[in-house]
DNA sequence: GTTAAGATCTGCT
DNA sequence: GCAGATCTTAACG
């Protein structure tokens, strides 16, 4: 298995959202390593987009969204969590994607014991918050390139080729709702929200 | 300096 | 299903 190729994470963000569905989120520390797929993506573009964080320029908290596609945009949120973030436009850009949801595979009880022992194994990572909390995530990892430890994307060779994307408004937002930005692995136990019937 | 809102989660009903 | 916790950020004066 190898990292991911950093021309998956360059591009338009409705794509690298896409793309990036089914592969690896890893993460390295002392106490060992915790291991991830992605199931669940938001796209945020710059342009025509209010609810993107770069809608309204560039400021001390988003700067490294405009930067290199393939770093780690990290932000605190509701005074008590972190979300994270893939950069995907060229320097200057402004577009993100956010990862919302992952399935656990490797390091399930360093998982628990940061989460605090939940009952189920996907209340370790089905939410933005709750992954990053799950990896360890916070703003000392914002900026950092995700080819390299210790946070890094890795590829997936054996994506099922039949594996079925859907794509569904954004969760938790107010403004520009009706986009449907969000994409899912149709049918995964780890999403953040209940697949609905559409 | 002050204030209002936020890409969430948890626990309770 | 819904309200409360919690505090950083950015907009405004």
């Amino acid at each position: 298995m190898r990292y991911l190729r950093k021309k998956i994470t360059t591009g338009k963000a409705e794509n690298v959202a896409r793309s990036l569905l089914g592969h690896y989120l890893c993460r390295k520390t002392e106490d060992g390593l915790v291991k991830g797929m992605i199931v669940e993506t938001e796209a945020y573009l710059s342009k025509n987009d209010q609810a993107c964080h770069a809608s309204r320029g560039k400021t001390r908290r988003n700067e490294t969204m405009f930067g290199e596609a393939g770093k780690a945009y990290i932000y605190f949120i509701y005074g008590n969590y972190y979300c994270f973030n893939v950069v995907t436009g060229p320097i200057g850009q402004g577009e993100a994607v956010l990862v919302r949801a992952v399935e656990p595979l490797e390091g399930l009880d360093l998982m628990r014991e940061r989460r605090g022992y939940p009952e189920l194994d996907r209340d370790l990572t089905n939410g933005p918050g709750k992954l990053c909390q799950a990896f360890a995530i916070d703003r000392t990892l914002d900026g950092h390139e995700l080819w390299q430890e210790p946070l890094y994307l890795k590829e997936n060779s054996s994506i099922n080729e039949k594996t079925e994307v859907k794509a569904t408004p954004r969760i938790g937002i107010s403004v520009a709702t009706s986009k449907k930005l969000r994409y899912i692995i149709s049918g995964s136990n780890y999403l953040s929200r209940r697949e609905s019937l559409e």
